[in-house]
DNA sequence: TCTGGGGTCCTAGGACCC
DNA sequence: TCTGGGGTCCTAGGACCC
C-alpha cells in the first residue's frame, strides 16, 4: 500500500515570531510589511483570517480587515529557514524519505512502514499510518514549538489537499478507495495545477466542482480542459503518483557546490514608476550585481540570462540572451545592456513598473579556482570575501552608490 | 483581483544539424 | 539541387505555487 504524508507548517512565519516573542501568542499578527504600506502579506495568523485577510493580499487590503490590535512585522530574512530544518531532522526520525517543497511545506513516504507497527485488524494500515502521523505531529511542536498539519492519501495530489482539509493542526487521511468521494465535491480551485486563470475558464462553463468537471463538461469544455481532467480523473480512480523525483534544489538542506539550481532571479517593482533611463540603468546594474554575486557563492555561473521589464499598463516583455557561461558583472551588464536596448524598442514610452534579471542555464564552476590576475577581479574578489562574512549589503559599489553605471567597473 | 518576489514548468515556433 | 523527418537548442510568453 502506497501512503504519502504532505506535512504543511501552519502560519509559518506567524509561528517562528511567536516562538520569538511569545507576547505575540493570540494576538493578530500579519507578516509582510507595516500598516498600510506596500507589499503584500506573506503569512498572517488565524486571528486576521477570520476578518478575511490571506496571504498575497495587497497590505492596503489587509490594512483596512485586520482589527485594529494587529501587529504589522515587515518579516526578517534568513531566520526561518533553521526552524523548517528542526522539522526536517524530526520528520528523518520516522521516514528517511522526506522532500521539502517549500519553506513550510513537506512530502514524506510512509510506504512499508505500516508493516513495523500494525495491529490486528487494520487491514490496509490506514489507522497505523494515522497514528504514527499524529504521534509526528506531536513530537514537531514538543521539540521544535511549532504547530502543523498533515494529508495523508495514495498519492502526492490527494495528500497535498487533504493537508488543506486538515489544517488548522491537524491530520486528514483519505482511505484508498475513498479517493473519488474525497475529490468530487470539492472546488475546482482546490486541485492543485488549476489557478485563478483556469478556475475563471471553468466556471465561465457553469464548472465548479471537480465532479462537475469530469462528469459535466461539454465536448469543447473537455477538449480544452483535457489535460487537467486527465489528472482529475487519474487521482479520482486512486491512480495518482505518489512518486518522489528530484528534491527542488532550493529547498535542500544543503547546497553544496556545483549544485544545479534551475535558475536565480532578483527583480523589483517600483511603487513610483520610473520614467528616467538612467534610473533604470542603474536598478539593472544593481540587480545584474546582486544575481551575480549568488551564482559565484554557489559556484555556478550562467549560460542564460533574461531581462524583465514591466510598464504601468502592466505589459511585460522579456527578452533572453545564451552564451558562454559567465558570473561575473561586467561581462553580465554588457550582454544586460543589449537586452535593454531590445526591450526598450519593444515597449517604449510607458514609465516602468518592475524590473528583473533572471540567470538561468545555470553550469557548474568545475571547482575553478578564481584566480584575481587584474585590477577589476581582484576588488571583486574583495568585495565576495566581505559579503561571504558580513553580508550582501556590507558593500556597496561606488558607481550604484554614484548612480553612473557606465563607470561601474572601472 | 488593482496585483511582491522567488521560483518551476509548459507550450509553441524557428533555427540548425544529420 | 531538392525533399523529408527527427532531435535538440533557443526564445518568448504564460500559468501556477508558496
Amino acid at each position: 500500500m502506497r501512503w504519502v504524508c504532505c506535512l504543511d507548517l501552519d502560519t509559518f512565519f506567524v509561528s517562528v515570531e511567536r516562538l520569538l516573542d511569545p507576547s505575540l501568542e493570540g494576538q493578530p499578527v500579519i507578516v509582510g510589511g507595516r500598516r498600510g504600506g506596500p507589499g503584500v502579506v506573506t503569512a498572517c495568523s488565524y486571528e486576521v483570517r477570520a476578518h478575511g485577510v490571506r496571504s498575497g493580499m495587497s497590505m492596503r487590503e489587509a490594512s483596512q480587515l485586520a482589527p485594529v490590535e494587529t501587529v504589522f512585522l515587515s518579516g526578517r530574512h534568513g531566520i526561518y529557514a533553521p526552524y523548517a530544518q528542526k522539522v526536517r531532522a524530526v520528520l528523518e526520525r520516522y521516514t528517511p524519505v522526506v522532500q521539502a517543497a517549500s519553506i513550510d511545506e513537506f512530502y514524506l513516504d510512509f510506504t512499508g512502514t505500516e508493516r513495523l507497527y500494525r495491529r490486528p485488524g487494520d487491514h490496509d494500515g490506514a489507522a497505523t499510518i494515522e497514528r504514527t502521523i499524529r504521534h509526528m505531529r506531536e513530537t514537531i511542536f514538543d521539540e521544535v514549538g511549532l504547530p502543523a498539519s498533515a494529508g495523508v492519501g495514495g498519492s502526492r495530489i490527494v495528500a497535498k489537499i487533504a493537508s488543506g482539509r486538515a489544517k488548522p493542526a491537524g491530520v486528514h487521511l483519505v482511505r484508498h478507495g475513498a479517493e473519488g468521494a474525497f475529490l468530487r465535491p470539492l472546488p475546482v480551485r482546490k486541485f492543485p495545477g488549476i489557478g485563478p486563470r483556469a478556475e475563471a475558464q471553468m466556471q465561465a462553463e457553469g464548472l465548479f466542482t471537480l465532479h462537475e468537471l469530469v462528469a459535466e463538461s461539454t465536448p469543447l469544455a473537455r477538449e480544452r480542459f483535457a489535460r487537467t481532467i486527465a489528472v482529475v480523473e487519474r487521482e479520482m480512480h486512486g491512480q495518482g503518483s505518489a512518486r518522489f523525483g528530484r528534491e527542488r534544489p532550493a529547498f535542500r538542506e544543503h547546497d553544496p557546490v556545483g549544485q544545479r539550481v534551475g535558475s536565480i532571479s532578483n527583480e523589483r517593482t517600483f511603487f513610483a514608476a520610473l520614467d528616467d533611463e538612467q534610473r533604470v540603468l542603474d536598478q539593472l546594474l544593481g540587480l545584474t550585481e546582486r544575481v551575480c554575486w549568488r551564482a559565484r557563492k554557489r559556484g555556478l555561473r550562467a549560460r542564460t540570462v533574461s531581462l524583465k521589464l514591466r510598464t504601468t499598463d502592466f505589459h511585460t516583455v522579456q527578452r533572453s540572451s545564451t552564451g558562454p557561461a559567465t558570473a561575473e558583472e561586467k561581462e553580465m551588464l554588457a550582454r544586460v545592456q543589449s537586452l535593454y536596448r531590445k526591450v526598450r524598442a519593444r515597449a517604449a514610452g510607458l514609465p516602468v513598473r518592475l524590473v528583473g534579471i533572471a540567470l538561468s542555464n545555470l553550469v557548474d564552476d568545475g571547482g575553478q579556482l578564481f584566480l584575481p590576475f587584474t585590477q577589476t577581479k581582484r576588488v571583486a574578489a574583495a568585495v565576495d570575501a566581505i559579503r561571504g562574512k558580513c553580508g550582501y549589503d556590507a558593500v556597496r559599489l561606488g558607481a550604484v552608490a554614484k548612480k553612473d553605471v557606465t563607470r561601474a567597473f572601472e
